[in-house]
DNA sequence: CCAGACGTTGTT
DNA sequence: GTCTGG
DNA sequence: CCAGACGTTGTT
DNA sequence: GTCTGG
């Protein structure tokens, strides 16, 4: 699954990357982005491709409450077209969710049932080269009539390198194929639900200190082995 | 008909 | 143990 | 994903 | 919103 991500890059390159030069939002690097919290998303509305801040966790507008954000972080790929929550979705909110690497917490063998060890996994593109993660979007009205937007990731089987470490890993899409995610028929981007090209993937280990939402800092990616 | 669920992960 | 918050 | 809370009463 | 269970 993905439950952490980066985006450790300045707000103009973030920018240059998806082709926009002007958003509502000032952009900081992040090294360790978590559930509930805000990241900018890439997404289609009204016909034209826009960049704006989401929170992570889709809360699909039906729902009662938000709190099913919580645990709508991660869509499975094999199911996303026909679960209630994200179907929707996948017809008209399909989005792109710009990232620079993303964590996985490997389970390390030996340890006692009862106390689990966890190790931190860190796994990048071409040394930290900008990505987009397949996603999804919805609105949800509160309340007091506020809109709130938000958004999930996909999973699907991880490849060969990524099973070391996980049995699922995020959808992440090639350059070429973004335009086809946000903006082709559901069959072709359906199509584009697959794991990553080995060759292009890295990993390793990082320290425990990603594993508080609270650190967001450059020591979250640095590699311990 | 209305009421209630709608999800993923990992663990058992 | 389980749920909520980040 | 992990971290942190998880409760009531009464008082400030 | 839409489907399932009662």
């Amino acid at each position: 699954m993905c439950g952490r991500f980066t985006l450790a890059l300045e707000h103009e390159r973030l920018l240059l990357q998806y082709g926009f030069t002007d958003v509502d939002f000032t952009f900081r690097p992040r090294y360790n982005i978590a559930p509930m919290q805000e990241s900018p998303v890439v997404a289609v509305d009204d016909g034209k491709r826009i960049m704006q801040l989401m929170r992570w966790g889709l809360v699909p507008s039906w729902s009662k409450d938000e709190t099913i954000g919580n645990r709508l972080i991660n869509a499975r790929a094999e199911t996303v077209r026909e679960k209630p929550s994200f179907r929707a979705s996948f017809k008209r909110r399909r989005c792109l969710v710009p990232a620079t690497g993303y964590f996985e917490w490997k389970e390390l063998p030996g340890s006692l049932p009862t106390k689990k060890l966890k190790a931190p996994m860190y796994f990048t593109i071409r040394e930290g080269e900008p990505f987009s993660f397949a996603g999804l979007w919805d609105t949800w009205e509160r309340f007091d009539g506020k809109r709130l937007a938000t958004f999930t990731i996909i999973t699907t089987e991880p490849s060969v390198l990524a099973a070391q470490v996980h049995n699922r890993m995020p959808v992440i899409l090639p350059k070429s194929e973004e335009s086809l995610w946000l903006e082709g028929d559901d069959e072709s981007a359906a199509g584009l639900l697959r794991s990553y090209p080995e060759t292009d993937l890295s990993v390793y280990e990082v320290s425990k200190v990603v594993n508080s939402p609270r650190n967001d800092s450059p020591e979250c990616i640095v590699r311990v082995a």
